[in-house]
DNA sequence: TTGCAGCGTGTTATAAAATAACAAACTGAT
DNA sequence: ATCAGTTTGTTATTTTATAACACGCTGCAA
């Protein structure tokens, strides 16, 4: 049987990938408490820092918000687009910026341990239709 | 003679620009409020977007904070490297891993406006400490 | 089977970050 | 001198996140 932290995280995790959309915490508290209305905060970021740490789900900085992984979570460093007009996000895995990244680092002596690239601008869809 | 905008811009700036420690907008209000106990936070804050937009303040994302420009001021897109252990930030300018990202971002039909690239880690000094 | 350790959750409260909305004061131009 | 435009003040509130501790379940060991 599933431990009980997991069932959380599970429906955490079910209500992010729902949508392409970011979602933040008082948004998935929102959606959740349909079925459970004592639901509060402290559980729904645990659950959301459990699913961090196991690269479920993405952290996007600049929205303080949260997105399902979408390759259903692994160690990679991913780089996020967030389009501003329709809000959709999508993953790229770019080991040669990481590498360059990396390389500009050592020169400074800095060692990096965690990485956050997000691009905002408009996904083709959306630069489609402002033409 | 300044105007009056300009004299609150300077005072945030100033705040800045005397640690190379990131602070947030509640840290500067504190420090402002030294001088002008009046002072509240939509003060700070409309300061700091103006001095964002002008490209002598950095906002870091991922720690909801903000330092001066290290270069006084310019156009050119910050990757930023952020140490955990002792707080500091270190600007870098690396025009190849824009590249890099602009032509990753025109393969999925992705138009980048804004970046927002950091890293957390540890700076030279505090890396040998640890050592 | 009872008791207890460990863990996840519930609960309350609060902290921290940001903004909305409108009033008041200043600036510069006419 | 007045008025339009802009910046700042002020109050209140919203949004995001966490601290602190109580409660209750689960599984193991005595």
């Amino acid at each position: 049987m599933q431990k009980k932290g997991e069932i959380m995280q599970a429906n955490v995790l079910e209500s992010l990938a729902k949508t392409d959309r970011p979602m933040t915490a008082y948004d998935i508290l929102a959606a959740l408490k349909v079925h459970n209305a004592k639901l509060a905060p402290p559980t729904i970021y645990r659950a959301l820092s459990a699913l961090t740490e196991q690269g479920k789900v993405h952290r996007i900085e600049s929205l303080n918000a949260y997105v399902a992984c979408q390759c259903d979570g692994h160690e990679d460093i991913a780089v996020i687009a967030i389009c501003d007009d329709c809000g959709s996000v999508d993953e790229q895995y770019l080991p040669e910026v990481i590498d360059r990244l990396g390389q500009a680092s050592e020169k400074v002596g800095f060692t990096p341990k965690r990485h956050v690239i997000e691009l905002h601008g408009s996904c083709a869809s959306c630069e489609e239709v402002s033409n």
